[in-house]
DNA sequence: CTGCTTCGTTGAACCGATTCAGCCAACGGT
DNA sequence: ACCGTTGGCTGAATCGGTTCAACGAAGCAG
């Protein structure tokens, strides 16, 4: 039942070499040879095996894709648009989540690693991991997801965080709004420090006030806690930015729960534009990122990197991300 | 930079096959032999090569996992279960994304036998797939999940899913309810058929009446649009029963949109407790499913099938869904 | 002292592909 | 008739591990 190229070649009356052409460059070889083989196979049932091929080659043809939340739909959009990539070019995509956890991450890029990926896709949510470093004395391709890459050694697709922090703050301004809250996450998380200062930079020309709230984890239940806290804060805040979806879906549910009315009394986008935000009781004015089409680029890159070697040159590409307005934001009400 | 184990070997003035021994039962080897290997491997910064493993041991150590859709977080939920599961075991898990696509679903199953999988992790979305009839053919050890393997060849961690349609319709004739919208899914779906299975046994016992609606796929747009339907019904439905949560949080939108007051106008039950539900903005009541164990469990299963070979005697556990009260359901009122 | 285990180690054969130098027509040009 | 080229095919060597029969040394019993 394992049968082996071998095993082809003897049905088919001709060499191991021939098979492995018909395989892998099936123009070399002629018409009568090929049907010969091809019906063997199909006799057979024979399906080449990845790991030798990979072993003789030097090449395996995986890409890695490592990812901090897969609970996360952003995340998992990414996936999809790297998985359906990877496919299209006969690559297999190894999907790991280390669950914002250092250590499965180090661990997951250990057995990456031992796979010999050709390639690998990643969401650093930490600073200097060895493993990343690991993979560079390997030259092993990488490229960074969703953040900008600080060497010109290596690719990035990335989205101008600057840009998305600075449109939503100048976007509720244009609606009125002076006291704007502004719910971020932890600020060693790149993504996160960008878009604050892009908040900053655009409170300081339009001349709006920004308050400052902080959750530990960028989750919907760290969002509905928060909210507790803006509500009792003193000043006068009439709209709230997130630092992601999940976060103001949080805050949202919190917010209806007190009796506020959205986007009466308070204004409120997201960040993201993940399915959910659309979809929510009061749909989420966001700013979106195309997160299947950065999968699918980051994909894209790495396999021309990979086919192409030296030539390559390296591309640190950035989206501006888009506003999307919805329900949960109105001029406000003087 | 890429080290063999024979370099390894040379570097330590050993010979190949302790090396070898090192790795795979470090016991075996002596204390001061094990330390020359160890500084050896540091040296030269060695990492073994999967692919060689696996293609003279045979086996492979990497699972299989099929999902029909990762954008639902129950499936996300399955993923992490199984990956955490995988990992602590020393086994990969090779996740695959097959967008209810019968095609994408073929591709990667083809893709995960020239992998060499040893055993497959699989929720079918359609009956009959040729490849995991091709899987069986191979012996390759499949279970599936979410779903009951109807052959005791086979392993299953599934749920109870007549139970869980037929507890909804249950606590909510206990409500008082008398007139129940149910809105599922294609019949073809096995899930979607039991629960309507449960739903319509329960609605005998409590004497209450159940009127159908449907939705081709189960996803947040597709409940809202069916919930028109609902509405502009002359029936005077005062509960609504959805066979997922991404289709109960549509038609949650639908109706408040329409200004209808959610628990007080529509009582409203999903189907899977994804962690959207409770943060919805009018946290919905669903019939939970344990994802993160049933992915956990069937990893362990084929582990231990994998592991133990024909000793392995095969199980279909089948789990009992748990209603969980929120703020989407209350009692009539008169 | 001999015979029998046990422990630690050795290294050649092997897994199933790819690679590549080399071979044999067949063909075309002169 | 001769030579050069080209297209198609061959099969041994190879990739980097694991496996396993075999071996030497040490320990122990009688």
């Amino acid at each position: 039942m394992a049968n082996s190229i071998r095993d082809v070649a003897s049905r088919a009356q001709v060499a191991v070499g021939t098979v492995s052409n018909f395989l892998n460059r099936p123009d070399r070889v002629a018409e009568a040879t090929r049907k010969k083989i091809e019906s063997a196979i199909a006799d057979l049932n024979f399906v080449p095996n990845a790991s030798a091929r990979h072993l003789r080659s030097g090449s395996s043809r995986t890409i890695g894709l490592l990812v901090p939340d897969i609970t996360n739909p952003f995340f998992t959009e990414v996936a999809r648009g790297a998985g359906d990539t990877a496919s299209e070019n006969d690559y297999t995509l190894l999907l790991c989540n280390s669950d914002e956890d250092p250590k499965k991450e180090e661990r997951h890029l250990k057995v990456l690693i031992e796979q010999r990926i050709c390639g690998l896709l990643i969401t650093p949510s930490f600073e200097g991991l060895a493993g990343v470093a690991e993979l560079n004395r390997r030259n092993i391709p990488t490229t960074f997801i969703d953040r900008k890459a600080e060497s010109l050694e290596q690719s990035s697709v990335s989205m101008d965080d600057f840009y998305g922090g600075k449109s939503a703050v100048k976007y509720l301004a244009s609606l009125g709004h002076t006291s704007i809250a502004w719910v971020n996450g932890p600020l060693s998380i790149a993504q996160c420090a960008s878009r604050e200062d892009g908040v900053m930079d655009s409170a300081k020309e339009q001349k709006v006030k920004i308050h400052k709230f902080q959750v530990n984890q960028m989750r919907s239940q760290n969002g509905y806690e928060v909210a507790k806290n803006i509500l009792e804060s003193t000043s006068q805040v009439t709209a709230i930015f997130c630092a992601n979806d999940l976060v103001a879906l949080g805050v949202l549910r919190a917010l209806l729960e007190n009796g506020k009315k959205i986007p009466t009394d308070y204004a409120l986008i997201g960040y993201d534009d993940i399915g959910f935000s659309a979809s929510a009781s009061i749909p989420l004015t966001s700013i979106a990122q195309p997160a299947y089409k950065l999968g699918a680029l980051a994909a894209q890159m790495i396999i021309n990197e990979v086919e192409n070697g030296k030539k390559f040159k390296h591309e640190q590409i950035v989206f501006k991300p888009e506003l999307v307005i919805r329900a949960s934001t109105q001029a406000l009400r003087k």
